[in-house]
DNA sequence: TTTATTTACTTAGCTTGCTAACTAAAAATG
DNA sequence: CATTTTTAGTTAGCAAGCTAAGTAAATAAA
């Protein structure tokens, strides 16, 4: 019984996450591949899109926190956003620390001309996968996710 | 029927391929805590595990495409691994274009030493998953993989 | 109320993916 | 056999992740 809880993943391929970013870069680069005549990259309509689903007006700290990204990370995308004119930051008045952000309408339009192409893709990638798999690979990859933030954080703690 | 097909993976996070990234990223995180006090990083452990495991005396072509990375990335990789003792190229004197790769004893003992820390880590980010999920959820990658890289070739000729 | 700490964000520099442009060797073509 | 094309690998510079070291504003502590 404690043989097989050891013995458990064994004969499965070792570096699953070695696979995982494999199939990252792949999907990165068929991506885009579809959203370059847009001016976009991954790094860009991934904050684009998903500040659209979390709702505007949120700070860059959320939105941040949301990608799983740095703010760093994310201060520099916002910087070509905006330069693209696709986004806005606006100082909260009663914090000014705090930059709340928001699409222009060209960031709209944007988003839209993204969820097409990107729905294309992402059709052509799930394909010959059932719903089925899809449910339970989306559920391994929440487990997964929340794991490695557990076992990222006890280790820095020593 | 068709309104079927076309609704199918609605339903389903639109945006699966960012979790896939943020995954990753947390993954990566995670590993690289625990292999930095070996002077490793993912790039380098990765390179040096998948030679172990496809055969030393392979060429760079090969284990690049193993690894799904560009020769280029690979090139500065292995010039690190080289300038830490731990990899070997070796001119193939019947094709002197080709560098065949090799572990050095040092090589081999930090293979060793990775698999055991890697091996901890992976348990924890597997912990709460059953064989059957993470044989479904390999399979799905595989899928995934495989349609990205036909996704990606298509759209280059345009 | 002045000082210290925390918080939201930015900037700078590193890593490692990428593409593009290069060298040198091998293979194909004339 | 000379010339062109292909192939294996390298180098240079961009993209976007990271950490570390800044600012400026808000909060806590003295």
């Amino acid at each position: 019984m404690s043989d097989q809880s050891t013995s458990l993943h064994t004969t499965i391929e070792p570096s699953l996450g070695a696979v995982l970013g494999r199939v990252h870069r792949q999907w990165r680069s068929a991506v885009n591949q579809a959203v370059a005549p847009l001016g976009m990259t991954e790094s860009r309509w991934t904050a684009l899109m998903l500040l659209k689903k979390i709702g505007e007006g949120c700070t860059q700290q959320t939105l941040a926190s949301k990608l799983s990204i740095e703010m760093s990370s994310l201060s520099r995308t916002l910087n070509q956003l905006q330069q693209q004119g696709l986004v806005e930051r606006r100082t909260d008045p009663e914090d000014k620390r705090v930059h709340c952000l928001w699409l222009t309408p060209e960031g709209a339009e944007m988003v839209e001309a993204l969820t097409v192409r990107i729905g294309t893709i992402r059709d052509e990638i799930y394909a010959g996968i059932s719903e089925a798999e899809l449910d339970v690979f989306a559920s391994v990859l929440v487990k997964m996710e929340a794991n490695a933030v557990a076992c990222a954080t006890h280790q820095e703690k020593r």
